[in-house]
DNA sequence: ATGCCTACTACAAGTAGA
């Protein structure tokens, strides 16, 4: 199964961009941040066409979830769990069943058949997937910072309490954090923003060493690898960047793990989001 | 030092992003 999470900055601006990407790669599963719309308005239909079905958690203007499956989508919850009192549209997670066999349909009928259209096009196994927009945090000294460090502590619990599930679990998207100097072009311009902050950091290793698996890391130890890189400044042509999206794996999870990588050539598209998708292929 | 760029809201210029 091919997961790839992507932070689109705007699914109504960035439509054309999506679905030609979408076209080309052909992801069973995609995860979005910042679609930036409300749920009634996003553009289901475009993705329906392409084969998916479509779950969001909107909200008007900013932030927004959403996942896209090839793949049967099962008890879906929306928001992180932690407190009510949060109405940032940042957190959606869900089942992807295993894929339905079709043998009988095509008047094949033999188990072996149906085993290897499985084993070719889909997956035998239900992950437990969450898509996430981790705040941003900036700036430093307004409540924005604290909010960060809420929402990571509140990720962890939910995190810790997933590992007990029989699932293997996928926790994809826009983290927000800077975790490592190499995850950076130039990690000293960094030094006073909310994604290099030590409490963002320290944060992100106690999610990591509850036993997760940061896929590109583990498939791609070198460094200068980024997913986004700023709008401004010819930030792209000079390879000035940062990696910030991540896949994390749960054990049983990174026993599936294939391949992982970073699709850079996203932001070379047409009107591009500022990060690219990162793509990861379980078996 | 600041803005560089882009989306969204709402219709101007402000918020938000990272």
């Amino acid at each position: 199964m091919k997961l790839a999470t992507w932070n689109i900055n705007g699914v109504k601006a960035r439509i054309e961009t999506a679905l030609a990407w979408l076209d080309l790669e052909k992801p069973d599963v995609v995860c979005l941040q910042e679609i930036k719309s409300v749920d009634e308005g996003f553009p289901a239909a475009d993705f329906e066409n392409l084969g998916y079905t479509v779950v969001t958690h909107g909200q008007k203007g900013f932030n927004g979830v959403a996942i896209l499956s090839k793949l049967p989508i099962e008890d879906v919850m929306r928001g992180l769990p932690g407190d009510d009192g949060d109405v940032q549209a940042r957190y959606i997670e869900a089942t992807i069943a295993p894929q339905v066999m079709s043998g009988l349909a095509n008047g094949g009928g033999q188990a072996a058949v149906g085993q290897a259209a499985v084993g070719q096009a889909g997956f035998g196994r239900a992950i437990r997937l969450g898509c996430l927009y981790l705040p941003n945090g900036n700036p430093l000294g307004t409540e924005k910072f604290p909010y960060k460090l809420g929402w990571m502590a509140r990720l962890e619990t939910h995190a810790r309490r997933l590992l007990n599930g029989e699932m293997p679990v996928v926790l994809a998207g826009d983290y927000n954090v800077i975790a490592e100097p190499a995850d950076a072009k130039r990690p000293e311009v960094w030094t006073g923003d909310a994604l290099y902050q030590p409490e963002s950091r320290a944060a992100w290793r106690r999610l990591v060493n509850l036993g997760y698996t940061d896929a590109v890391r583990a498939c791609h130890p070198e460094p200068g690898i980024y997913t986004f890189w700023d709008y401004q400044a010819g930030a792209f042509q000079k390879n000035d960047g940062i990696r910030i999206d991540h896949i994390l794996l749960s054990p049983q999870a990174a026993g599936l793990l294939r391949s992982a990588m970073v699709a850079k050539d996203a932001r070379a598209m047409e009107k591009p989001s500022d990060h690219v998708p990162v793509v990861v292929d379980l078996g």
